[in-house]
DNA sequence: TGTACATCAGTGAACGCGCGTTCACTGATGTAC
DNA sequence: TGTACATCAGTGAACGCGCGTTCACTGATGTAC
């Protein structure tokens, strides 16, 4: 079999894109390959150029589709339970050794920050619209008013994604304290 | 020339591991070639191999290297000023987009979180101490008693890195915003 | 509806390129007498 | 102190290897009549 039907190659696109999604997140932009995205999808690398033009294009794509991902599930969470409720269970879920271990379908922003960082222009204002929308989700828990409640949120996204960094990258003992003292945080309680 | 002294070969290895901790917070870990590091302590690549055993070993050096940096100047403000000030200077700096723009002399935890999340267990427990070490370093400045002081500047920390991580992911207008809601942190002022 | 043909999704091999590491070599340094 | 020799810091080329990208090719899909 070698051409497929325009459905079927929409199909493929998705695979690729989710799987792309989820390998920066589990080992890092840099250790993505286009033959291992590829290769996630069920294809094979020379067919990459089809669905995308470079590999940056499908970098670009996997952030945008990480954020989707994660923030949808975010704002689930406030159409479900009461706001305080919301923003306290995200809090644990973020601030739990199984997200530590896990990045592959947790926050894009813990995940890939330091990536991105040493990124292109292109690929910073793809972040910097995923962050712009986590803040804007989160807010929505928050106590406060417009500006200051943004500012909370995004306070209070800064330490979670920093507990997170500082864990993943520490070893068990040192990230587990880490964990530990951000869960107890008292100031937005 | 082609054997030096003693003396002259420490220099070189001092001059190796300053610049590889310099470089691996400007480009990343990933970025940072052996020969990139040679070259930037007037060397060529051949050489590196008489100062490491693997590439690896002086990642873990310059992770060293840049924790020393780092933290000793931490630590100097606190001989100099009042802990109030001490910190309240520290978190001025940190949150500044002159740091964002400067990783190369800043905050290791920030410049090289992400890529070691991804590195050995070896090169997680160096960092795991120097985390640590920041902690107890901010520690000095920040009100309450034993653990729960260690827990609130893992608190600040967390908060600090994240910031940073983000904004150097992100476009400069986001990044500016995630620096200013983080400076106006009323909670530990 | 059927036929003829152009299109193009996917294959698998090949291309340069940069990387970590190895190696034979050089000649000043360090040491033993 | 001088001499003879072993050591070894640094050089520069070479090695495999994995990577992003290109390419000729295949044959089912989509289209025009």
């Amino acid at each position: 079999m070698v051409r497929v039907s325009r459905q079927e190659m929409e199909k493929s696109h998705r695979r690729i894109v989710d799987g792309a999604a989820r390998l920066v997140r589990q080992r890092g932009i840099e250790r993505t390959s286009v033959a291992d995205v590829m290769s996630e999808a069920g294809l094979t690398n020379g067919g990459f150029y089809r669905h995308f033009k470079t590999r940056e294009a499908m970098i670009e794509a996997a952030i945008d589709a990480s954020f989707e991902d994660f923030c949808s599930a975010l704002e689930a969470r406030f159409q479900d339970q009461a706001p305080e409720n919301a923003v306290a269970g995200y809090k644990a879920d973020y601030l739990s050794m199984g997200h530590v271990e896990q990045p592959a379908r947790g926050c894009p922003i813990s995940a890939l920050g330091g990536d991105v960082g040493h990124e292109s222009q292109a690929l910073k204002q793809a972040f910097g619209k995923g962050v712009r929308r986590a803040i804007t989700s989160l807010a929505q828990g928050i106590a406060g008013t417009g500006d200051e409640k943004r500012a909370a949120a995004t306070r209070e996204l800064a330490m979670l994604v920093g507990a997170v960094v500082m864990a993943r990258a520490s070893d068990p003992e040192t990230a587990e304290r880490v964990l530990k003292a951000c869960r107890e945080d008292a100031c937005s309680r």
